[in-house]
DNA sequence: CTTCTTTCATTGACAGCGGAAAATAAGGAG
DNA sequence: CTCCTTATTTTCCGCTGTCAATGAAAGAAG
């Protein structure tokens, strides 16, 4: 993280004090017993890590007045101020980029987006400058600081640095937008790849709570997928992991932008539903909606490319859950909208490519709004502001 | 680690000693600042830490006469010694059990294999029981206390439990293997899958030290993976982790005994290839090395069995490499007796499938006698004894 | 209304770890 | 013999987290 402005700093500076933290930011209000137990402390050390943290206004604690036990003292229970500091995602698309204003606790507070007239970094750092100043005119009308800015780009990615090394959608190569972005915007910047934010965002809060094993895959312009192994978001020696959508499903299939036949991608990205929905109907559909459109109503054509897509996917997850054995696949993003015409076939896939146990992964569908992207982004600065040794 | 006999336990109770410890273990002689450097601690520390573990006599000083620097005072090596305790691993396949003597260097000092009768639990412990009656026999005669067993296992196996979830080749259900063996033989038994222990020696001892993330991918009777993220073992939710061979490399491929078609198995397998090379060749081969001998000949039937077969082995190192980014591969495994005919199929199919900078990836080879399961096996135990914790 | 019981939370003493800095050791060079 | 350099050890010292004991906050029992 990149921290121009070092103002008052989180107060959680041990290890445990972090996971404590962590602990109630994501599981919800706790009693300090029961943080004690999840983080494998003993109740004295919560207590003692505790109480800065109130002082400091980043948690507060709360009386649960509907399940007092019947016998014994009630317990308090604590739970993150959201609006003890308030946060700034960015996701760069090609031709938006996409901004949220959110609470500690990760919640959306206000969302934006601005086109984009070209990719060069300097017109994106611009427009990404303008949108982060709309963005904290809005905090400043809440009365509560920006603690961080958080910014997802796809490609490789080098969080520790700050640096994309390369993002062949956008043409940057080693750009250091961490610094360039935290002098134009005074704030402390995260950069990520934009899958793995959207990881973190589900692993802090969202469908991986908890779990010390999961997968996030995303469909939609591309079929992205984010990997969290023992309790880590897995991050590729080479800035490389998770391309699910070059695994090859069909080695006789279409051909892939990657050079390669039958990736998940070549078969089931919009792109690809769009160019095989031409071709098997005839219709020149302008895009993904337009396609899912010929698919709902019945022509069997566009229904078998959906088909197709969702075989292609769920063979994807199988390979996933057959290499890594996680406790749960979260699908999501944009092209879940047309989640209906192929979601059977990728539970059916999955069901038949999962070798032996590794069907019993349980495979979750989330709507993904656009913003949720820019809300991964978000999730990434919260976290280097809780944990400056973050990833 | 079930252990019944708690013997005189080894002194490195903090986490920091231990990793100390392993440290000195696998990178070799290393002196004191050279550890903290790598272990990321003080100089302090590890002197501190270390005397202990010399008075107990597992680590030992040594002087390097030869890179002796020209300015400064000389430094003192430290390194294990190996010869401080002694291990057993046994590793159970189909028609025998192998076993061999290691030292704390995983060292193989003797190997033992006694063929088997039948594969019922009582049987396997019997002929076990046997063996490694026998290297404790050996080890009485070097006068060093043997200080625990590991078994290599294929198929769903709780580590942590010791218990022998199933494995569908010696069709076993919830065995509780290490308590069995730890009443039978009277030593701390470990029990692990069969890959994932031939990963840990890789790890500790191996072509994957230092790494914090790599896969082992063996080449046989059947086609495994063992994988490390973030410098630990991948075991998956539901003991299924690393199942390469069930990766669908071509769904329209020879059908697989898992029920699916072109899994990686159904075609570079040795039973593959021999049921392959026989359909091409009309020749009635027995064996994999038959197989291969015909193929050496040059008959081009059985060399396209090759070609093919490492063309799957290499897109299903490319999955691998694709979704988790490894630091290295590390192909192993009988079949490597047949390397030369498929390395290269291996390395193109690899280099075409791999996305991006998941290709910069090295993969490396390395022949695995068969006595290198049990050894992966002593490997688990020399870790349990290590750590208590571990995993 | 007082006392018990139960469970949650806090306190204070304390042990141990690991770091920083200073001291010591072990060479070679001059 | 002294100085210089690098390795190792020693000597504090602060900090963390645990333990065991204590306080707190109910409801239950009498």
């Amino acid at each position: 993280m990149s921290s121009p402005s070092a103002v008052e700093s989180f107060p959680a500076h041990t290890s445990a004090a972090s996971q404590i933290f962590t602990t109630v930011l994501s599981q919800g209000p706790l009693t300090r017993l029961e943080v004690a137990r999840r983080a494998g402390l003993s109740a004295a050390a919560v207590t003692k890590a505790v109480r800065p943290l109130i002082e400091a206004g980043y948690l507060v604690e709360d009386v649960d007045e509907d399940s007092r036990p019947a016998l014994g003292r009630p317990a308090n229970l604590v739970r993150v101020d959201g609006g003890r500091a308030l946060f700034i995602g960015v996701k760069v698309t090609g031709d938006a980029i996409i901004g949220v204003l959110t609470d500690l606790c990760c919640r959306i507070l206000v969302a934006r987006h601005i086109p984009l007239a070209a990719r060069d970094p300097k017109a994106v750092l611009g427009t990404a400058a303008e949108l982060v100043r709309e963005l904290l005119i809005e905090a400043d009308g809440l009365g509560v600081r920006v603690a961080g800015l958080g910014m997802a780009v796809s490609g490789d990615v080098d969080r520790a640095e700050g640096v994309v090394r390369y993002s062949p959608f956008l043409e940057w190569r080693e750009l250091p937008l961490a610094e360039l972005a935290a002098m134009t915007t005074g704030l402390p910047v995260t950069v990520d790849n934009d899958v793995r934010a959207l990881t973190v965002a589900e692993q802090w809060f969202g469908a991986g709570v908890g779990l010390s094993g999961f997968a996030v895959v995303t469909v939609g312009a591309g079929i992205g997928c984010g990997l969290v192994v023992h309790g880590r978001v897995v991050a590729g020696a080479h800035g490389v992991a998770g391309e699910i959508g070059h695994v090859t499903v069909d080695p006789a299939g279409p051909r892939c932008h990657c050079g390669n036949r039958g990736c998940v991608e070549a078969i089931a990205s919009d792109d690809a539903i769009v160019r095989q929905v031409r071709a098997a109907t005839g219709v020149q559909v302008a895009d993904a909606i337009e396609a899912a459109g010929l698919a709902h109503d019945g022509i069997a054509g566009a229904r078998e490319v959906y088909a197709r897509a969702g075989d292609a996917i769920g063979r994807g997850i199988a390979t996933v859950a057959n290499l890594l054995g996680p406790e749960r696949v979260i699908i999501s993003g944009e092209g879940l909208a047309a989640y209906d015409l192929f979601a059977d076939h990728i539970r059916d896939a999955f069901a038949t490519a999962a070798f032996g146990s590794a069907a019993r992964c349980d495979v979750w569908t989330r709507p993904l709004p656009f913003d949720e992207w820019a809300r991964g982004a978000a999730a990434t600065a919260i976290q280097s502001f809780i944990r400056s040794d973050a990833n």
